[in-house]
RNA sequence: GGAGGGAUUCCCGAGUUGGCCAAAGGGGGCAGACUGUAAAUCUGCUGGCUCAGCCUUCACAGGUUCGAAUCCUGUUCCCUCCA
């Protein structure tokens, strides 16, 4: 069988470890025992937070054992690293409804059952710790001189970094000890971002019992410019079908740059790497295709296989104009409202296609609006049920955004 | 605690001899052209509305004035230097 260090190194994940060819070796000869921490900063996973998910599963498939870390202690102070403010402080109920989405996210790609992964939460030993012998035990393993060295801290010693923050790397590194201690957990993993408090949790670990652990981080999910991944102008791509659907989250792989197929495929599907590079390599409109396919994958892994296909048939039907589908994003008016006609940009508004009445305007001015493939020309038009087929009508925003309105009796 | 500087529209950042400021410029975003539901490029738009007008915005609350982002007072927050 090949070592998951191999496969994780094929497919583009890894940035840099402690010690990569004793990590490698250690990975091909035992079951290892690793984690990854998430702070609960919101209600559901983004794409960010997937990409981790993905090195879980492929570490949990080569027959090692996944911690999932989640942060509700941790997640109460807020991780200082790569960040140019402050982040905005949780209150303990937000955290603690926050890890149970996180958990229930989970659940959906690792396997929990039997011993097989395990999940904690580290507000259960973070939270009630007693701040003097925390100091005693575990801060004077630190240096400050040394922190303050740290890339992480770098942006915030000119913009300023609270006491509070300061002190993350320290929860982080007691993280590490405690899952060692418990778990004999000896493999720490995690975003780029997280290199300086992954260290901070090896040092630990050696300083205070001696033990030898171990740090990876992986490459975190950037465009070819170098813009992270995930973020739409609506804010984070979420795993979460009520705050991104999966017709959008498909729709958002299927548009990714031309240049990030490759890497995508290859970090977000399980698909070998004969197929990626193949598909990587198409030239021209037939990249596509790859489009299309890491689109179907990566919704298939998030969503499952039903969401999957149902995204892709109406994306077909959208914009290929293949078949017809249920599945478009669409919005149901009642009959009675629209009896004696109601003006485009009213209607609009309640489908939220457009988000004021004078952005349709000049959507409509400049000419991007459309009503069943005719543009709109008259900022007025009337809208009545004589429009409606089957009491469906379909608008178009700009080149690639459809909304149906379906009518509906009351 | 003392001295000084600052808070501007999604972000960065002009604007502070009061009117010509819904507020320069850049970024981002949206749309059009070109295309492959890509990139690059070019063009337009980018507070709201009952849109040649009106309303709400320049940290917050008051005040001066015919008129304030610009002046005054108080409050909050941030930064720098000193202690």
């Amino acid at each position: 069988m090949s070592n998951v260090y191999d496969v994780l190194e094929e497919r583009g994940y890894i940035e840099q470890g402690t010690h990569p060819e004793e990590i490698r070796e250690l990975l091909g000869k035992e079951s290892v025992t690793f984690y990854i921490g998430f702070d609960p900063t919101a209600d559901s996973l983004h794409v960010g937070h997937f990409i981790q998910i993905m090195v879980m599963m492929h570490m949990q498939k080569a027959g090692h054992r996944p911690i999932a870390l989640m942060g509700g202690g941790t997640g109460m102070v807020g991780d200082p690293s790569g960040r140019t403010d402050m982040r905005q402080l949780l209150t303990r109920e937000m955290v603690k409804k926050n890890v149970q989405s996180f958990k229930k996210q989970f659940s959906k790609f690792i396997d929990f059952s039997e011993g097989q992964a395990i999940m904690v939460d580290n507000g259960d030993w973070l939270l009630d710790l007693n701040y003097v012998d925390f100091l005693r035990d575990v801060g004077r393993h630190f240096s400050v001189n040394r922190m303050l060295s740290f890339e992480c801290f770098k942006s915030r010693l000119e913009k300023g970094l609270s006491f509070l923050e300061f002190n993350y790397m320290l929860m982080q590194s007691y993280d590490f000890l405690e899952l060692y201690r418990k778990y004999n957990c000896k493999l720490q993993m995690g975003g780029s971002d997280q290199w300086s408090n992954i260290l901070g949790g090896v040092e630990l670990v050696r300083r205070a019992d001696g033990g030898t652990v171990y740090g990876l981080t992986f490459k975190l999910l950037t465009t070819s410019e170098g813009v992270k991944m995930g973020k739409t102008q609506a804010g984070a791509v979420w795993l979460d079908p009520a705050k991104t659907s999966p017709y959008d989250f498909f729709q958002y792989w299927r548009n990714v740059d031309d240049r990030d197929v490759e890497k995508c495929l290859a970090l977000l599907t399980f698909l070998p790497m004969e197929e990626v590079r193949r598909l990587g390599a198409l030239e021209g409109a037939e990249i596509n295709k790859a489009k299309e396919t890491l689109a179907y994958e990566v919704t298939k892994l998030v969503h499952g296989e039903e969401e999957a296909k149902k995204a892709l048939a109406a994306a077909q039907a959208l914009f290929s104009g293949k078949g017809t589908s249920q599945d478009i994003p669409f919005t149901e008016i009642e009959k009675a409202k629209i009896e004696a006609g109601i003006d485009v940009l009213t209607l609009l508004m309640e489908t939220g296609l457009i988000a004021s009445k004078g952005e349709g305007r000049r959507l409509i001015q400049q000419g991007g609006l459309y009503l069943e493939e005719e543009r709109i020309e008259d900022i007025g038009l009337l809208i009545t049920t004589e429009l409606f087929k089957n009491d469906k009508i379909m608008f178009r925003k700009g080149k690639k955004v459809y909304h149906e309105i379906r009518l509906v009796k009351k």
